[in-house]
DNA sequence: TTGAAACCGCAACTAAGTTGCATTAATATG
DNA sequence: CATATTAATGCAACTTAGTTGCGGTTTCAA
């Protein structure tokens, strides 16, 4: 979906169209590196949009529900955000610099996610997965 | 390891023995619930061993650097430790009532972690893998 | 143009985790 | 057993991510 088809969207549904709103999909339409709060202040900053951090957190969670959004987790005590339009995916990271990289699995999880299901009797609505280590650079200068 | 070889072999290396360490040791043996630093406080309080957070925060670093301990990361901004005596595994974890289950996964994600340390030109040390979702009585009861 | 309510900002708060520094206590050694 | 060394502890003050209440502002449909 389109920047502007998700705007369309939403305004059918009754929401508002903010400048901060619009700003922060077209952030996430474009961008491909996981987002936190402070990143996305930021990032507004930059197009002259202040934006209280109450704000953010609000309008995030927001999006979220709109399944706009998907949150991620680096184990880092904060939280992270990107589109919900890229297909299922994870990341490794840098433990050193932080730099975050897209990855692909191989192995289809859907059959564990099944029979754990089963065996538990637990619903699963999702998981996360991330790898961590250190990248190249990070690797070889000490 | 036993308790009392974990002990000794602290003992050896020229660290000390003291009340918190050694109930701590103690609870990680028995316990399969991954604990917070506050569930652990709460554990030792019930020993009537009073701790202050600090020296548990200390703690806990001290013996996942012994690794003795791992780290787990439930994304809710609180750390959960476990014993790194079991074999790898990963949890399953109820989004109502906090319960965790143990889950073995039937996927092996060595060859992924091959493959992407080609890729990716990572060096990986570690993954986390959590799955989330209602267990069967939040599921049955809103 | 205007009013309802969606949205926003501020201040004050919570909770997890950290740091500096002075005190206490485990243990090796005599 | 006495005691010196230093690992371990506690306290207070701090940091950072995230939350809440509430009054003020802005969007947008009618």
């Amino acid at each position: 979906m389109s920047t502007q088809d998700t705007i369309e969207s939403l305004r059918q549904k009754g929401f508002r169209i903010t400048n901060i709103r619009r700003k922060l999909i077209e952030i996430f339409s474009t961008g491909k590196k996981p987002l936190s709060v402070q990143e996305l202040i930021e990032k507004l900053a930059k197009s002259d949009i202040t934006a209280n951090k109450t704000t953010i957190y609000r309008e995030v969670y927001f999006l979220l529900e709109q399944d706009i959004l998907v949150e991620i987790d680096f184990g880092d005590r904060k939280k992270r955000y990107e589109s919900a339009e890229s297909e299922h995916h994870h990341h490794i990271i840098c433990l050193k610099c932080s730099k975050v990289q897209d990855i692909h699995l191989e192995s289809d999880l859907s059959e564990d996610q099944k029979k754990i299901e089963q065996e538990t009797n637990f619903t699963i609505t999702n998981h996360t997965l991330e790898f961590f280590g250190l990248c190249n650079t990070c690797h070889t200068t000490p």
